[in-house]
DNA sequence: AACAATACCTCGTGATATGATGTATTACAC
DNA sequence: GTGTAATACATCATATCACGAGGTATTGTT
């Protein structure tokens, strides 16, 4: 699939991975490959940038002697993905316009 | 709106603003600009990007003095376009997971 | 012993949307 | 007739960002 079309979906799926309950970026990955890949190095920039944001919080935990960053939304987080249900109206008009006079 | 969120589209809806019959830069601005806001310097890269990718044509016509630039679609511009209504669909998916479990 | 899986990270690169800025003509208001 | 908006094109520098390549370290599995 297209990188352009992908992007600005990106952040919004990471923050809906983690919507009901935390989770980690190894986990994130995997569920949502079905629905969208991402590579690792991709993840961990999207992470940093949303912990920036505040949309998300973190905390480190000790598992089986392997480091998890556990990641929890925040209100700011779900604000962001209101806002993309908003939007989401607009790139359905924008796909209407690219669709129209099409058989 | 969201930057991010309409890359993946641009490309696709300059193409389908000349679909059905020849346009040029101003008029694509004015023809796009319901649906979805574009700048000039935006426009101009974009049409230079297409014409290179080979997915329009141009032709230069002198009218009231001023130069205008006709751009008309090309088998591969429409064989983008029926790639991204391909891709729409994976949009879609993706939309529905970050709605899943949304009220 | 070798390899895959788990789990994190950084760095460089390429793509690209946009604001700022520029050129030149026509149309219209005051 | 002077100024401003509209028409119509263009370039350049900048910032954002997805991604591949590469790295560290531990725990299964073959």
């Amino acid at each position: 699939m297209d990188t352009q079309l992908k992007r600005g979906m990106l952040d919004v799926c990471v923050l809906a991975s983690i919507k009901n309950g935390e989770s980690y970026g190894y986990k994130i990955i995997k569920d949502m490959k079905p629905y969208l890949e991402m590579s690792e190095s991709t993840l961990y920039t999207i992470l940093k940038r949303l912990e920036s944001a505040k949309m998300l919080t973190v905390k480190s935990v000790e598992h089986d002697g392997r480091l998890r960053k556990y990641y929890q939304i925040t209100p700011k987080g779900l604000g962001r993905i209101a806002e993309f249900k908003a939007e989401w109206k607009e790139v359905v008009a924008i796909y209407s316009f690219v669709m129209k006079e099409e058989e």
